[in-house]
RNA sequence: GGGGAGGUUCCCGAGCGGCCAAAGGGGGCAGACUGUAAAUCUGCUGUCUACGACUUCGAUGGUUCGAAUCCAUCUCUCCCCA
């Protein structure tokens, strides 16, 4: 089976630029290709995962990955899928993120013995000579059609500066660049790339007359369409300083029914008759598939003993009988609940509220327990009475908590 | 460069001198129901030392007993013309 059926079995591809052509280099050859990424953060998410997971497969079938870290593009801003303009990041947070980008990227992608390469288009794009690079590439686009591309129409409306209009030119240019230098022939991405990528592989096509690929993959989104790996907090984070590796589980946990075989598809190396058969499962039943998931995914990306312990956290909670596992915890000393400590400002310290008034609220709704039983008075004091061998869990809702371990 | 329209709470979007912490929707949170899901229903959704006080309607100054609402300057965005 061919890389491409398996990628095409597991439901990545959404669009490509010459499937039969593109199905049978992938077969005959091993060959070089690249997925870019923009150091917008100072870490990758799960949105980036998917586009990983398509690099470890594409590795494991023999291809050679090159991870593109956008240290001169990110300099200019993406418009592709944006309704409003991008922060302008300086040049110093933007080599900050692609060195943690890299840092990512090496635990999933093998780099040794050049089994793998990553760049950076600022080697390239941060020294171009504006007339020289308008004569060559800027030339070979025409305005009329860029226009009429998908990745502009939303921003017909609200406005779009000349510089994120030329995003497209330099992405083109980046892979122009890299069929030059490392016989790069195939650009993937995520389908919002899908325009930036035909820019490239036509250039490459009518300036080296060379051959050129590309494929974009499905966007994470859930069964209705929403963008996926979202939190309050903002996106799911590989970084376990961002989001916890507790918090990555709880999420993959509970997400919705419909979603389950996909994300087992996209996310996890499963085989695929698993998948379809956890996919399947009906009712309560489908939990099973979610803790699976969610235990996959977690180990992916944390390692195996840290999703262990996510996993038996989360069962420990759910199981009623109050045991505690490895709950996020949060310390603090025995001389802050000497006295007593208000129950809010207890929450508000822990991160469970953001304010008085929103815990005031959620006591009003039986939203705060400890121990179990729900709080009703705003006034009041957790005391050393309330811990056992030293430990009190702080729970909101149904399923958010938080344990506090004395120390001292 | 000229002309026009705008910047409102997490987002969209009403308000256009006091009744405005600001309609409505979305999102979020909680409760009921359930499978820890979805859907549905209900409540909440600026902060606090809380029947009151304080901070918010692009920024800064001003007019007024009183401003998100009026005036001036600044700033940003969009549209039309060149």
């Amino acid at each position: 089976m061919s890389v491409y059926d398996i990628l095409e079995e597991r439901g990545y591809i959404e669009q490509n630029t010459h499937e039969t052509e593109l199905r049978e280099v992938l077969e005959k050859k091993n060959i070089s290709f690249y997925i870019g990424f923009d150091p917008t953060a100072d870490s990758l998410h799960v949105g980036h995962f998917v586009q990983v997971m398509v690099m470890m497969h594409m590795q494991k079938a023999g291809h050679r990955p090159i991870a593109l870290l956008g240290g001169g593009t990110g300099m200019v801003g993406d418009p592709s899928g944006r309704s409003d303009l991008r922060q302008v990041m300086t040049t110093a947070t933007i080599d900050q993120n692609c060195e943690n980008f890299k840092n990512q990227l090496s635990r999933f992608i093998d780099f040794s013995e050049g089994k793998a390469i990553c760049v950076n288009n600022a080697d390239w794009l941060r020294d171009l000579k504006y007339i020289d690079f308008l004569r060559e590439v800027g030339s070979q686009f025409s305005v009329n059609r860029m226009l009429t591309a998908e990745c502009f129409k939303s921003r017909m409306e609200h406005g779009l500066s000349f510089l994120e209009f030329n995003y497209m030119l330099m992405q083109s240019y980046d892979f122009l660049e890299l069929y030059r230098r490392y016989d790069c022939q195939l650009q993937l991405g995520g389908n919002d790339q899908w325009s930036n990528i035909l820019g490239g592989v036509d250039l490459v096509r009518r300036l080296d007359q060379g051959q050129a690929f590309g494929m974009t993959f499905k966007l994470l989104a859930t069964s209705e369409g929403t963008k996926m790996g979202k939190t309050a907090k903002g996106a799911l984070w590989i970084d376990e300083e961002k989001t916890t590796p507790y918090e990555f589980y709880h999420y993959w946990r509970n997400i919705a029914d419909a979603d389950v075989e996909n994300c087992l598809a996209l996310l996890t190396f499963l085989p695929m008759d698993e998948v379809h058969r956890l996919g399947a499962l009906q009712d309560s039943k489908i939990n099973e598939a979610k803790e699976i998931l969610a235990f996959e995914i977690t180990k992916l990306i944390h390692g195996e003993e840290k999703a262990k312990k996510a996993e038996e956290a989360e069962r420990a909670l759910f199981s009623k009988n109050g045991a505690v596992g490895e709950v996020p915890s949060v310390e603090m000393s025995e001389a802050d609940f000497k006295d007593g400590m208000n129950i809010l400002d207890v929450y508000i310290k822990v991160g469970l509220i953001s304010s008085k008034g929103d815990g005031r609220r959620l006591i009003q709704q039986n939203g705060i327990k400890i121990k179990g039983t729900a709080i009703t008075d705003f006034n009041y004091m957790i005391t050393l009475d309330d811990f056992e061998d030293g430990k009190l869990l702080l729970q909101k809702g149904k399923k958010a908590f938080k344990q506090i371990m004395i120390q001292g």
